[in-house]
RNA sequence: CCGCUCUUAGCUCAGCCUGGUAGAGCAGCCGACUGUAGAUCGGCUUGUCCCCCGUUCGAAUCGGGGAGAGCGGACCA
């Protein structure tokens, strides 16, 4: 494979790469490795879909994969885990996860999963940190973080450690790309600043989009409705899509098409399959599409309308995720030990 | 170690002084209007008032004890 489809391959569907020149030169290289991070907090949604798909295509561009199961992480940040619940969540992350990378069409195992604990307890990492530590103010790392940590009037210092310690793992886990959602941007940029004057690469970053959430704005782990949350069965997702702000002719905060845009298209390319909308005759019979942007164009013109699009939309998720949810379903343990309290 | 403040609906808070078993905004749910959703209009739901004990006919409210959270002071050989 040249280097032409290999960046094509790794970009496709991002928000922002840091830098394409510095991904350019990267490529040429013998072994490319990326890295991306979870920590195992709340239950896993569709927007860890969007970010773990394109494991599948680093894989295909012949890249080393590495998941860094970020279990202190989970704690540091205001103790969103318990610290008695890592082990747990973490098993349940990382079965997630690979269901996901199969459902995108890749295999699991050829990925490299790393728990946060695996190494980030270690002299020399600790002794890095505490570098990082003493070299880094309170307001860099704040600032690096604010998108990421949870916000609150009594923030801890659970979260400035958090910051840099993330902007350690890439060099501690030796990843050449730090991948993961636009929002960990602020982090990642840190890295960029303070690795290399700490004698470590500077990292290169890709950023993948985050989506909207179904009720317009951002998405919200506490609001019920906007996502799609991979333990949904067909007939949720169905009404999770159907309540979806979907404005017609609008792009912005478009829950819906965003969710097509970068995983179902996505996925039905890859299985070599066209998106299919079954319409009244009254509204013009049933439509095919085999790229998005013709689905796009139409939305825009007012040709497609929303409730049309809303049910193929639903049914797609819904078959999209079916494997995840199963996977959950087979081993109940999973969930159930990781959250206790909601699975008893 | 000492002092002060806070704890009421999913969230932010009012009510407490001057006891009569609780309210607002937001969120949520349901209808109307749109071939979706949103917006708009109409309607509705929700509470161990942090816990225990006491005073009282009656305690979210007063008194005592406790728990959790926050802030400040002191100490700095």
């Amino acid at each position: 494979m040249n280097t032409a489809e290999r960046k094509r391959l790794v970009t496709r569907h991002t928000e922002e790469v840091v830098t394409e020149e510095e991904l350019d030169d990267l490529l040429e290289e013998p072994d490319p490795s990326i890295y991306i991070g979870y920590a195992p907090t709340g239950e896993m949604h569709i927007g860890h879909f969007t970010t773990i798909r394109k494991l599948a295509d680093f894989l295909e561009a012949d890249i080393d994969v590495t998941v860094l199961i970020a279990d202190l992480h989970a704690h540091l940040d205001d103790e969103k885990s318990p610290f008695d619940l890592l082990e747990a969540r973490s098993a349940y992350y990382e079965a997630g996860i690979e269901a996901m990378v199969e459902a995108a069409g890749a295999n699991p195992d050829d990925i490299e999963f790393v728990r946060g604990t695996d190494f980030e307890l270690e002299e020399p990492y600790t002794l890095e940190l505490y570098r990082l530590l003493a070299d880094t103010t309170i307001s860099r790392a704040q600032r690096a973080g604010s998108e990421v940590v949870r916000q609150s009037d009594n923030p801890k210092l659970g979260a400035l450690v958090y910051t840099l310690m993330q902007s350690l793992d890439v060099a501690a886990l030796d990843a050449d790309i730090a991948y993961g959602g636009i929002d960990q941007r602020g982090i990642y940029m840190l890295a960029r600043e303070i690795l290399p004057e700490h004698g470590h690469d500077k990292p290169l970053c890709l950023f993948a989009p985050l989506l909207s959430g179904l009720s317009g704005g951002k998405m919200s782990a506490s609001e019920v409705g906007s996502k799609v949350n991979l333990t949904d069965d067909p007939e949720t997702v169905g009404e999770k899509i159907d309540g979806a702000y979907c404005p017609q002719g609008e792009l912005e905060e478009n829950g819906v098409l965003e969710y097509l845009d970068h995983l179902v298209f996505p996925i039905l390319e890859e299985e070599g399959e066209p998106f299919v909308i079954e319409r009244p005759e009254q509204y013009g019979g049933n439509v095919v599409y085999e790229e998005y942007g013709d689905l796009e164009a139409d939305f825009l013109e007012g040709e497609l309308h929303p409730q049309d699009l809303k049910g193929a939309t639903g049914e797609a998720i819904a078959e999209i995720i079916a494997p995840i949810r199963e996977r959950f379903e087979t081993e109940p343990e999973l969930l159930a030990s990781a959250y206790p309290d909601r699975y008893d």
